[in-house]
Order: structure tokens, then sequence, then C-alpha cells
DNA sequence: ACCTGAACACCGTTCAAGT
DNA sequence: ACCTGAACACCGTTCAAGT
């Protein structure tokens, strides 16, 4: 089989990680499926920290942002977001590995948000309000796409979605009951069109209607 | 000194957590601290993710959003939110905690989400939409209250924050001029005012603006 | 009801050594 | 350059036993 690289273990990780959990993703449980000794491993990364940003660079290495062009800002910002959230769809792990990750170490996300912080200064925000427009726009797009609706409909998932809406229906009516109402919905049964589309315009919408108030206050 | 109860043991883990990260929290170091036998914490829960969750539950504890009122909608969510990350303020691993932790576990969170789906609803928004934007809010609320600029601000977090703006500086400039240029911003070097104000301002705008697109599609 | 002691099956990582 | 072997200092958890 393929030769033991960086990235083949980083590939080998996320399958792991993908069906059973990051938890199950370990130093020698990675080596004992790639036929290779723990040890191994540390030749190509220096520790387990250095795996999991191999994870996520790889995660989103596939979705390499075009240049900025000529489009209205607001087109481009939602390219940007679709695109990350297709391009992590599919990996239930994805999120679980950003969040254990210091993000500005890993260069295929530090292309896309570099591109998210050029389309928030020719928005017209300032420099510390495109930090955290980006920040908010790239963190809302990883749990945008971690939507349990669109992991793989396999039938664990489903029951498992089936329990949790039962544990949230057995909750007291009293203390918390549009929780009870909305089980379904919150258990996770959601359209996913409606997911993506709802998610992604909720964002847009929040930053499109600071701009304009940017605008009328400072014109 | 206080007897072991479950409560007790939250709230040191939490002192551990703050003080040392999320990792440093460990049965065995736990007990030790709490003078005790690791099997003793047992008796209180029954694993790890059972104290994981009274850590978030004890979080948010302090903060019991009262009854809805005849206030416009928009206020009451917003108090919501602010009242939420002013109770995770202080607490550096609360967002990690809430990142292991399975929400709907957590009674306290609940209650919370409960509050924020009734607004949702009582905007004018369906039952699917009110599940996205209170679990939207509620997200975000968590990532805000995470503010590196907000936590104590010690010798050693100032030197963190320099490193990893040193860090994005010494990126290279031709491939990611933005995060370069606004390395210091980025690096956490943030007004905490406008931090706080700018996301709640963001996430409500959004929200809004979506409310008032609804109004119109469907009067 | 509440806690201890000993044991089990794991971890990540270091360090010296092999080829 | 790339990998192995043995060892260290940890983990969470079970299970039987104490009071």
């Amino acid at each position: 089989m393929g030769k033991l690289t960086a990235q083949a273990i980083a590939e080998r990780a996320l399958e792991i990680g993908d069906a059973e959990g990051l938890d199950a993703v370990t130093i020698r449980r990675l080596a004992g499926e790639l036929g290779v000794t723990p040890m191994a491993l540390y030749w190509h990364y220096k520790n387990k920290d250095q795996l999991l940003a191999g994870m996520a660079d790889h995660l989103i290495s596939g979705f390499a942002p075009g240049a900025a062009d000529e489009r209205p800002w607001q087109e481009q910002l939602r390219d940007l977001m679709v695109g990350l959230i297709r391009a992590l769809r599919g990996h239930p792990c994805a999120r679980n590995v950003f969040d254990h990750v210091d993000q500005v170490t890993v260069p295929s996300f530090l292309a896309v948000w570099n591109q998210a912080l050029g389309l928030g200064r020719s928005a017209g925000f300032s420099v510390e309000e495109s930090c955290l427009i980006s920040k908010y726009l790239l963190q809302s797009a990883i749990a945008i796409a971690d939507a349990p609706a669109h992991h793989r409909e396999g039938q664990e998932v489903a029951e498992r979605v089936r329990v949790k809406r039962l544990g949230l229906q057995t909750l007291s009516a009293d203390t918390y009951p549009y929780i009870v109402e909305m089980a379904g919905p919150l258990a996770g049964g959601l359209d996913p069109e409606l997911y993506d589309t709802f998610g992604v315009d909720l964002v847009l919408a929040g930053i499109e209607a600071l701009a304009a108030r940017r605008l009328e206050s400072s014109p």
C-alpha cells in the first residue's frame, strides 16, 4: 500500500474521527491501522497537536478560495462561506478538530481567513471590525457544516436522533415548554436545505445590516 | 473544610480548568486537590462526561432568565445574550466545557435555550427557524464570552498574545496580506468593549433583518 | 450512603538504538 | 531519513470491600 506520509496519516486519522469520533483518534490506534509502530508517527508529526493541525489543514485543503474579483463583496463573502461549508460537509469530526486546534497554525485555514478579512475591508469595515466579522463568519460556517441533519443518513444516527428527541420530550413541560414543543427539530430533524440557507442568510444579513449602519453614520 | 458534594467538585474542577486549561481537569488530579481518593468522585458523578455536564451547569446556574415580559422581543433577546455572556465571562474554560458536553443534558442551559426559543416564536419565526436562531444565538454568546481580550489581564496571557502576533506577522505577506496587516487585532489585541457590543449587534442585526424579511414576504 | 484499595486496559511521549 | 523497542508517567473506570 501507499507510503507512510504526513498526508496519508492525516487522511487515515480523519477516517477514524469521522467514523468513530475524535476520541477514537489515538496515536496508538492510528499507528496500528497504518501497520506501523506508534513512534513512527512522531517522525511526521512532532506531537498529537500537530497531527490535529494536519487533519484540520487536510479538511480545508480541497477548498482554495479564488482571488477577490469585482463582484459585490456580499456575493463573494457568501461564496466563501458556502464553499467552506461544502468542504467540511461529510466530515462529522471537522468541528471537533477545529475546536482542538489553534487555527492560526493551519495554513489552508489562514488562506480562507485572509480572503474573508479582505472582503470585510472592502465592505467598509475597520480593521478591528473586519477581524471580528471574519472570525464570526468562519466559526459560523464550521458550525453550520456540522449540522446533524447532514451526517450520512445511517441507521444508527437516526436512532440517536430519536433517543435525543424522546429525552427532550420527557422533560418537564412546565419548566421547558418550548423545548418540549420543539423537541423534534431541536433533536436534529430539520430540513437540511433550510438549515444551510437560513444559517448562511442569518450571518450575512447581520453583516450587511451593520455595513449599512456604518454608511449612514459616517457618510 | 466543606463537605465533598457534587457542587463543590464542579466548582473545584472549574477553578482548575480556568487556571490551567480543561486538559488539567483530571479525575485523579481533582481528587488529589479535594483530599480524596479518585474513586470518591464516582459516587457523585458516574463518569467524567457527567462531571463536565456538572461544570457546564454550574457555569450558567448563576444566570436564571426572568420570565418573558411585554417588552419587544429584540430587547429581551439582547438581554438574554448579554446575560449569558456575563455569566460565562471570567471562566476561560467555559467554551471548552460546552464543546465537550451534550448541551441537552445541562438543565440551566436548557432554561436559557427555552427562553430563546419562546422569543424566537414571538418574533414571528417558525418552529424550525426558531430552533436555528436560538442555537445560533447561544453558540455565538459562548464564543463572544470566550474573547481572549477579556481573560484576566495577567502577564502571561499578554505574553502569549505577543507571541501569537509575532507568529502572524512573520507569515508570508504575499499569500496572507490581510492576515499580516491585521496581526495585532487578530492575535487578541482588540478593544474589549467593541468586541462585546459589535458581536452582539452582529447576531441581533441578522435576526432582526430576517424577521423583517419574513414580514414583508408573508404580510 | 459514602468512600477506599487494588487492578485493568489504556493513553502521549522520551530516549536510545537500529537500518 | 525513517522506523523500532523498551520504558515512564500518566489516564478513566470497574469491582469488591470497608464503615
